[in-house]
DNA sequence: CAGTATCCGTGTTGATACTG
DNA sequence: CAGTATCAACACGGATACTG
């Protein structure tokens, strides 16, 4: 994304703007197993290989992806609070869009590497 | 992206990153149904609805996806020049993947945008 | 715990001018 | 035409401190 985004676009394609998110598609997919807690989502996140999202991009792409309809909140009036992410059907449609994707990059990715090398040795030959 | 994105992640997220970043997206459905020249990307693209692409980006994304295996650069060794871009077979199956989701946010964006009004009708009655 | 608010660095982005 | 180079602005993203 951008999880804003500029509110000049097409607005579908700002939708996908916020699925294809650095941290959308990261959350779609954790979500697809099953709901999370804020802090777990995080955990989960961050576990996936990648530096961790900033509890402030967590909120805000949460936000974004709740207000597209894709994300359910569920705030438990407890202390100490708990709320617990989830998908909408509507997010689930997305997140396995998503989900695939990100399977095909990992299977391919000896292709992708082999591509570079590739590229990148000839420009070595300058 | 951020199409060159950091560099301290796994290596797939940032295929799926240059794939699914701003321009990435766009490049790669415009290449679905044909070859295109430099200049005819970037207006195909502005046609499409959102700003326009700078040169700087188009130039910076198309090589990166050419890096990656993505993308085919045919220069023809003729004045003025002239530059064809092609999906590769691999490009060709991202490419497909991303136009399905892309369709898919046209599809859905009735049911998106009723989730927006339900959620701001909800944070106006503060 | 689950946020919100604020500040601030830096990277991405885009204009502009220039080259082959 | 198809880029490259340079610069400036701005938004993103993170760190921190604070709240309910």
């Amino acid at each position: 994304m951008t999880v804003s985004g500029s509110e000049a676009l097409c607005p579908h394609r700002l939708v996908l703007e916020h699925v294809t998110s650095r941290w959308g598609v990261l959350v779609l997919i954790e979500l697809l197993d099953r709901s999370r807690r804020f802090s777990e989502l995080r955990r989960a996140i961050g576990a996936q290989g990648g530096r961790a999202v900033s509890e402030k991009m967590l909120t805000q792409t949460l936000q974004t992806l709740e207000r597209d309809g894709l994300v359910h909140r569920d705030a438990k009036p407890v202390i100490p609070p708990r709320v617990d992410y989830s998908l909408t059907g509507l997010g689930r449609e997305a997140a396995e869009q998503v989900r695939a994707l990100a399977l095909w990059t990992q299977r391919r990715m000896d292709d992708v590497e082999r591509a570079r090398r590739t590229y990148d040795e000839a420009r070595a030959a300058s």
